[in-house]
DNA sequence: CGCGTTTACGTCGTTCGTAACGATA
DNA sequence: TATCGTTACGAACGACGTAAACGCG
């Protein structure tokens, strides 16, 4: 047995049973990958795939447990190798992180440029992913932080710590009369005219609807996008009143005027998820103290070394640091 | 990181960081453990052991966090093997069983020749040690399984499982006098009389002086031993009176009587103690279930398997058996 | 001077990639 | 016929053991 051959086994099985998949993956040719699986199904005396003349058709029951022992092995070896580069002060590594456009376009470039200073040579990759995938790609090593938002519960999947509170804010054209003056607007009024906000609203679980079905309201969603800049662009072509978050207005807009929602849309917040038993490198610890200055330096190392979580101090509200 | 590196590290570490030691118990060579532990250190870029100029020192802080990783993950490699032997039904192995000269002289025997019917290759190590060690023999995976009894706090350091009750009897010559006829003894009577018994009696905490001293007495305990038969032959010679294990004694004995202890003498509880996060050999679980009959042999693979302890069945008396 | 670690060297075993083969959809 | 896994082969790399050198008590 040899970490070489459970890295491959379980390369294949990410990879969908596909060994060729698997080897470009690993750097690898693909009868090497085959070679070694072989050679550990050898050793083993166990089959671990269910084959069929000339494919992977399954894993067997005995291939499911070994893959479970095996992710813990790849994980304690990566844990080791993260530890080290840790302690002799390695100034290159990767970083993968999972996250929205809003945090990577308005929240992540700061605290990126911050870490960098420190760790010049790092590289890191920006990915975006359904809430769902989360979990299985920070326990199966492909990402090392996700940065995930909830107006309720806390996400799970990992080692969660809140980062900062954050609500959303409407967006008014200058010349759009409706809104400019008088009262901050109320539910009744945004149920009234074309919204323009974020995919998720579609959803009907989404916090944004669900504050209007509070009210017995169905909101006229006229144009989604992901990203706040498009959301920015419709608002200022007409096509109705914006609904981002706070981290993506500019208050000096020469276009748009920049209103509090109604208060009965929930504030969210912000956390960040780490690998539970993987040891983070420390540029990603510095990456959470670079988004959420409150935290302490020595609660997240230990939290992120396994020990037990501590009690996280309230997140302060974004606007808190401008 | 490989595998191999890591193990020769951990036997570096076992053999008290003399790499000419741990290379015999690995069957390798001295420079190619050195060589080894050179490049895990390169790689990882980080010194494992503080040297001297021609030796090793002490580990370092990082040695001991890597130490520790490496632990876990040898032991989930052994668990794969062990599944893995399981599963495809190997009738050959090895297994280290920790226990007292009792357990091994009346206890196992039997037990192993019951499971020996189906593992006919396997090889069995029986190691007498002292409590204290037996926590660290199991978790440094040198042994599979201890057999502990103790008449008050279930022991720790493992999957512990209670398999018999057992109380302690008396061994008295046939011609002598003093017990053979008339009421069973008491602990006054027995405070009167030079006792032979186990060496473990002579610590103050042993369950056989707390006894005693409850009622104000000192036992005058004559001769110890570590052995049941050694027990026996001084108590024919008449050095005393014999106070042993009752699975150690025949009743049919043409020299000895054998009679209840006094009720204040505890009764022993024997307990297994399997290694915490390691798949154990369905040998070593035939075992436990050869020596109690009564435990249920799913709910010892379930709690073998990492899940959580069932509540265990209380034991029954080993009198029970015959 | 013995003990134990490190370094040097030659051999052997293993793994790798390229290439050819077989089976499947 | 394209795709994917297995088998064959030659080359390169790496690990091992033997032997020698080096420090320390």
């Amino acid at each position: 047995m040899t970490l070489t051959q459970l890295r491959y086994f379980v390369a294949i099985v990410d990879a969908g049973l596909n060994i060729t998949l698997a080897a470009e993956r690993v750097h690898a040719t693909q009868p090497g990958l085959s070679r070694q699986i072989k050679h550990l199904e050898d050793e083993l005396g166990v089959k671990l795939f269910n084959r069929g003349q000339r494919s992977l058709d399954a894993l067997t029951p005995a291939g499911r447990e070994v893959l479970a022992r095996a992710r813990r092995i790849l994980a304690e070896a990566d844990s080791i190798r993260a530890f080290a580069a840790n302690e002799r002060g390695a100034i290159d590594g990767r970083l993968t992180v999972l996250t929205t456009h809003t945090q990577a376009r308005y929240v992540l470039p700061e605290a990126l440029a911050a870490i960098k200073r420190d760790w010049p040579l790092l590289s890191v990759q920006i990915e975006s992913v359904g809430d769902e995938e989360i979990g299985g790609r920070l326990e199966r090593g492909i990402a090392d932080l996700a940065l995930v938002s909830s107006a309720t519960h806390p996400p799970t999947g990992g080692l969660v710590v809140p980062l900062f509170r954050w609500r959303r804010v409407l967006l008014i054209r200058r010349d759009d009369s409706r809104f400019a003056v008088g009262l901050p607007p109320r539910m009744t009024d945004l149920a009234r005219h074309p919204l323009v906000t974020y995919e998720s609203a579609l959803r009907p679980e989404s916090s944004l609807r669900r504050a209007f079905s509070a009210f017995g309201l169905e909101p006229d969603i006229a144009v989604t996008a992901r990203d706040a800049d498009l959301i920015k662009t419709y608002v200022r072509v007409g096509l109705g009143i914006g609904i981002v978050a706070e981290m993506a207005v500019d208050p000096d807009d020469p276009e748009l005027i920049v209103l509090p929602a109604p208060p009965e849309i929930p504030e969210c917040t912000a956390y960040g998820v780490l690998p539970e038993q993987r040891v983070a490198r420390d540029y990603t610890l510095a990456l959470l103290r670079a988004i959420a200055p409150h935290l302490d330096r020595h609660d997240l190392r230990r939290a992120a070394s396994g020990a037990a979580q501590p009690r996280w101090p309230e997140p302060p509200p974004w606007s808190a640091r401008l």
